[in-house]
DNA sequence: CGATATTTTGAAAATGTTCAATAGAGGTGG
DNA sequence: CCACCTCTATTGAACATTTTCAAAATATCG
């Protein structure tokens, strides 16, 4: 269906690729497999030995971490053109969480000595993974001060501002994350209950800041939130 | 007071210039500039334009996170062969957080564009930071885990045994942690307040689990410990 | 030895969680 | 097309964990 050219461009536009000469990266699409996943199916399994590198071409996957006890986190939502198993980048033996489909989702992949070889052989790009793995990683060290100190609510509110700016679409009644997104699921964002979420939602949809629907968030007010997030304790 | 010989041999035991050829690590140590900092002196600060890069020689720094309200988390203690200023490498702007010494401490670093160009240069700095930030980044997103779903008592454990492994001294008492540690900071690294800390060490010291002095503690059971960290919640 | 910083401990208070029950939405098959 | 079934969301109330507040004890440093 999508032709060289089209893989191309869609390649270039990637975190990862961004920014190389074009036969380095029509290199790594000659290399590449592509493959597609269902809704719900996992990309791999926390604890899998680290054997391949993804990228998301459509669709949207999930990574969470599940604890020994079975309660699991959410690690991060990933999107087209973001990068799936920094693991198999990392040099890291097995993959720390588990990744898989929050909707049907096509992606490349390379296994991991294919990417740790175009890595050696071209520096830019080790130096974009490097960026990327390090943006993320303050993101994450931001979310983990957040949940040591501050209160749900404002995490909430942290988490809804963060969501919007990784997969937000803007709409005639404001800010909508587009993809499903259960209370349950928010709540594993944000480090809370679902019940805290359900009723932190409630009342922002009674002052008219946020809405939603069944699995649907709608952001009418983001500068109502941006207030909550630097509000006194 | 170093001659070139020892530098050499301190850059070729670091995470980040491993594996290596000697030339290159050479390269990178004329390049280098020494600093010292002294006890609670700062190397840089959350905000601060990333225009250098750093690897601890002696002595240990601690790197926060400060909230806008003045409370603070611990990211990270660094010692001998560590690196510091992972932004610088990352292309991030400005420093994500703070980083000062802990105990007096000797550094080299280089400014943000020299160390961008020998990766440019040398893939394989570049590989290797990215396995440094990568397993950073992996026990980072633990510890969000670990705060999102464990109870104070198993993250404190959790803590504790992280702690030894990455600053521990075998000494016939059992595995002392190597730098002083006060209640306060090990709460900004656990997660907690500095009175829970304090009960809970009290606790384990009764049991002859731990035992401490002053902000030195020392672990003399690390398997209770660990079977703490893995207890029905 | 005095001054300052750290640690311990008790009791009160608060923030969220858990438990429980109900309501609503979507999808499926008759 | 409707009835049913399941998954998701809401809401109240009891409960628990941990924090906050307060005060005293202990240790270190000059």
């Amino acid at each position: 269906m999508a032709d060289r050219d089209t893989d191309l461009n869609v390649l270039a536009g990637t975190e990862i690729f961004r920014s190389l000469p074009m036969e380095i990266i029509d290199e790594a699409r000659r290399l590449a497999v592509r493959k597609r996943l269902s809704r719900r199916e996992a990309l791999y399994h926390q604890g899998d030995s680290a054997d391949s590198f993804h990228i998301v071409i459509v669709g949207r996957l999930r990574a969470i971490q599940i604890a020994p006890d079975g309660s699991q986190v959410a690690l991060r939502y990933l999107g087209p053109g973001e990068m799936a198993g920094y693991a198999a980048l990392a040099g890291l033996a097995t993959y720390p969480g588990t990744v898989s489909a929050v909707e049907d989702t096509h992606l490349f992949s390379w296994p991991t000595p294919v990417i740790r070889d175009l890595m050696g052989k071209y520096a830019q790009i080790a130096i974009n993974a490097l960026a990327v793995l390090g943006s993320r990683y303050q993101e994450t060290q931001t979310r983990l001060r957040e949940l040591s100190t501050e209160t749900v609510e404002r995490r909430i509110a942290h988490t809804l501002t963060r969501l919007a700016k990784q997969a937000g679409r803007r709409t005639a009644m404001g800010i909508e994350i587009c993809f499903p997104l259960s209370r349950q699921d928010f709540a594993e964002l944000a480090g809370t209950s679902l019940h805290t979420v359900s009723r932190t939602l409630s009342a922002w949809e009674k002052d008219g800041i946020v809405s939603s629907s069944h699995r649907y968030i709608v952001i009418h007010q983001p500068d109502f939130l941006k207030q909550i997030e630097n509000e006194a304790s």
